[in-house]
DNA sequence: ACTACCCGCGAAACCGCTTTCACGAAATCA
DNA sequence: TGATTTCGTGAAAGCGGTTTCGCGGGTAGT
């Protein structure tokens, strides 16, 4: 009924009277064809609306042109648009490169897994990982000469091609920014302690401790894990131990609307008794009360970063790091 | 270096003394093989760690093990925690099937765009459609007899397998949560009515204000985008034209948010001048202030029932559309 | 004019798995 | 017991491209 049979390089070749061998090679850019030849060939296409079989052209060439994205955790994360929306930027790159996306959401675990075999069978030319907690299956992969990319500083630094944010730079400018705006206190509230951005956001704000000439007073720094409720509750913590804090650095926006609910609970005023600043400039930061004070970082960007850098290797040129900048967004909260 | 040469059938074959016919037998689950060469076969791929190549795999048998999720929009819509959600529990089903999911995002267009090539090359056994804006590609599809699925309602009524909340179930009881809290002019600030969700939504809000025995009052009715300004701007004018609105559905959170916002600013108190109820129950309802009242559609859910029934629909099963319930959450904004 | 190269092109092997086909042996039937 | 099925199995033909290899003719070198 339907799907009549489309053409293979024999009718190809066939009509356009050369050999199969001919129409591969004009198919696959190679300029050694004579112009004719390679013209009469193109005609044939054309009129036959011939598309290649990608599979079979995979088998052949060991090529497959399709790309992991390997997303290392359990579903509920993806409900962080972060992941969507790097994802989005991702495949736009991709695409627009011939290849395609798939996508793995997953814990990795070990070497044995699941992902860890689909990657290691030649079904994919490359793997974007995202939210790594372990590097040792990048190390196994890598050493199998399989194009890597990494969103996120690696834990160990292994030379793998990686994308970040500035995270460093990004705590230091909005610790700065609660300082210059006449803060004296500042506390932080940081992500999960074992992702490399709450380490490098922390060590920003440190740093920024550091240039002012003082140091962060005990009971500051409050571990949290990214979520609204660790926002919440280490801001009325410290509310108790530290009633004369005056401003508060929160490692994403998530959190610092946790701080901010905390603070109106108790009355306190923002930004006038309490600055608060957070990070990402997510959806929440734009229709908060107050609007949050935030810090940006260009998801998308990072996304089609981690995209060209894995057309680059696969094109064989070597890579660098990326950092993309973020930018400070003032807002209400500070 | 690395990559010592995965075994492929004849070695497999070899080792346990059998043809690679048999080999094939085994591994894809033909009990007419004798189960002491079954046996053997086993033993052999377990030692060898073979792992089958699904590229040559799928050129023979025609089937790749590959489902496409096409999200028809450009890259902003992925901004949406919306599609991540559903994209993950899509993808938890397929995986669990042994398939694997490909991601496009791109406006799918006309027939002959990339997308609706490459869905057409046999490089997936099936496609599971998002945001889908208009139905000619799928009916292309269908007669191709690509296995399909939508998520949302088609918009025609062609007998294609979707999935969908019960948009109108859930219209039908914001509004009835709201009047039964008395409110007594109760307004709709809908999505993009393009969408069959947004209008299901409306009609859902319709039919509660027929059973009440009223009518809206003329202008009750914006039509909004799903936007947080869209939701912002209609509230004002709607409080400008109707000063005794006091009851307010908007079609998602975001527009409610945009609503409670419009309130704040001119000193409304909610719930207790207006009500204000939302839809989805995503983050942004639990964390602002007031904490949105709002409907619960349960967006892993329908991925799942998405892949689940692709998964049917490959086994050759017939497929009914599947509708998901709603569920009322209520907070503090009504 | 004769050998040495180079270049464009087709024949054919190959990628690794699936599936048809046919054959011999065992089982069933008359 | 002879004829007919049934059953397990291997040989071999694909699936649709890619790539190596080598051939014949044209160009260049001497």
């Amino acid at each position: 009924m339907a799907a009549p049979a489309r053409p293979t390089y024999a009718v190809i070749a066939k009509t356009a009277g050369v050999s199969e061998a001919t129409v591969s090679r004009v198919l696959n850019g190679d300029d050694s064809v004579h112009p004719e030849r390679a013209r009469r060939v193109q005609e044939a296409v054309d009129k036959l609306g011939y598309k290649k079989n990608r599979v079979a052209s995979a088998l052949a060439s060991g090529r497959t042109g399709l790309i992991a994205v390997v997303i290392d955790d359990d579903l509920s994360v993806f409900a962080d648009p972060f992941y969507g929306t790097v994802t989005s930027g991702v495949s736009r790159i991709l695409m627009e490169n011939g290849l395609q996306t798939v996508l793995m959401v997953s814990p990795v675990g070990s070497l044995e897994g699941s992902v860890a075999h689909y990657l290691r069978s030649g079904e994919v030319d490359g793997a974007i990982f995202f939210a790594l907690h372990s590097d040792i299956l990048i190390n196994n992969l890598k050493k199998q000469g399989l194009p890597l990319v990494i969103t996120g500083t690696p834990h160990s630094s292994n030379d793998v091609a990686f994308v970040d944010t500035d995270n460093f730079g990004g705590g230091h400018t909005a610790t700065k920014h609660l300082m210059s705006n006449g803060a004296k206190k500042v506390a932080i509230i940081t992500g999960d302690i074992g992702t490399t951005a709450a380490k490098q956001r922390l060590d920003g704000y440190l740093q920024a401790y550091r240039e002012s000439g003082h140091v962060p007073a005990k009971g500051l720094i409050c571990e949290g894990d990214y979520s609204f409720e660790a926002g919440r509750a280490h801001c009325e913590k410290l509310l108790d131990a530290h009633p004369d804090v005056d401003g508060i650095f929160a490692s994403n926006d998530l959190m610092a609307l946790g701080a901010l609910t905390a603070l109106r609970d108790r009355g306190i005023s923002v930004p006038d008794q309490v600055r608060v600043v957070g990070f990402d400039d997510s959806l929440l930061a734009q229709t908060s009360t107050p609007s949050l004070t935030t810090i940006r970082q260009d998801v998308v960007a990072l996304g089609e970063a981690a995209g060209t850098l894995m057309i680059a290797q696969l094109n064989g040129q070597d890579v660098e790091p990326v950092i993309l900048p973020t930018e400070l967004v003032i807002r209400t909260s500070a």
